[in-house]
DNA sequence: AGCTACTCCTGGTAGC
DNA sequence: TGCTACCAGGAGTAGC
């Protein structure tokens, strides 16, 4: 599923293609997926503006829109990818994939391109807005900037009762990680996913603050995780993180650190994969 | 504050 | 082989 490390290679690699490019058209092929936006919205958000900024915040890709030859933004066009999303960039010409639910006609500079997102299960969004923080709901600091540091996150985990899986989920608490990415970070820091936040000692909040960093840091350097046919870069490439894995996806398999059997359970809906020897629950 | 349950979706797969 | 039933899951929302 596309978390931090996806959507940054997403918007890392299909920046080169788009930056610069000024929006002729757009094609709808599922009203939902635009938020129910009106095709006469749409034209007066994205048509005759160029792409001149392409961002990520949290798993959200924000392409900044600027009016005739100006770079200042302002119209943005925020893509969440949620589950099954995809961008490609295309030739304008191309007939568009089957599960294409929105596209963005590129104009002229070479030939005339178009960014069609792909998702099958229809839960990914293309919003415009005015100002991004219309769209985008409450986010927690980025893991991976500056706003993200120790001493904080120490002192913000220990002073929740919440468990430690659905508060990492929470993209109010931190923004980016999603259910590998949670998964995969507990199991570094040897915390269980039940652990109430001010149950975790200062060297295992400490432990889990780098972890989480360190996991994101290498998953984006192998452009993501891709275990299944949906989660490909713009190019079409799988990425390569899945192969790090130590717990997601590894239930009934030995740990890579202590061969103890990967356990698999649920916690709040959500499939979790840990390791009961180096995880003890306190 | 924070829990559970439900919703949105469909490709893939397990079971028969 | 062919059918049905069920599952995965990010995030928003409702109800408690």
């Amino acid at each position: 599923m596309p978390e931090l490390p996806e959507v940054e290679t997403v918007a890392r690699l299909v920046e080169p293609d788009v930056l610069g490019r000024r929006i002729t058209g757009f094609e709808v092929d599922w009203r939902r997926t635009v938020g129910g936006a009106s095709d006469a919205a749409l034209t007066a958000a994205l048509v005759g503006r160029r792409i001149v900024l392409v961002d990520r915040r949290a798993k959200y890709i924000l392409f900044g829109l600027a009016p005739g030859k100006s770079r200042t933004v302002d119209q943005w066009l925020v893509v969440h990818l949620r589950m099954t999303g995809r961008l490609v960039v295309n030739a304008a010409k191309s007939a568009p994939d089957a599960h294409r639910r929105f596209g963005v006609v590129l104009g002229p500079r070479g030939a005339n391109r178009r960014l069609d997102f792909i998702d099958p299960r229809k839960f990914g969004r293309c919003l415009v807005a005015a100002d991004p923080h219309d769209v985008l709901p409450a986010l927690g600091p980025e893991p991976l900037g500056d706003e993200f540091e120790a001493e904080g996150f120490v002192r913000e985990l220990r002073a929740r009762r919440r468990q430690l899986k659905p508060l990492l989920l929470d993209q109010a608490f931190v923004a980016g990680l999603g259910n590998i990415y949670v998964d995969e970070s507990l199991h570094r820091a040897g915390l269980h996913p039940l652990t109430p936040g001010e149950r975790v000692s200062r060297p295992k909040a400490r432990a889990l603050f780098a972890a989480i960093r360190a996991v994101l840091a290498e998953a984006i350097e192998r452009e993501g995780s891709s275990f299944d046919t949906f989660y490909r870069t713009p190019t079409g490439q799988p990425g390569s993180y899945q192969h790090q894995f130590q717990v997601y996806g590894r239930d009934g398999q030995p740990c890579r650190t202590c061969g103890h059997t990967i356990q698999k359970t649920v916690v709040g809906q959500r499939g979790t994969h840990f390791c009961a020897r180096c995880q003890r629950r306190r």
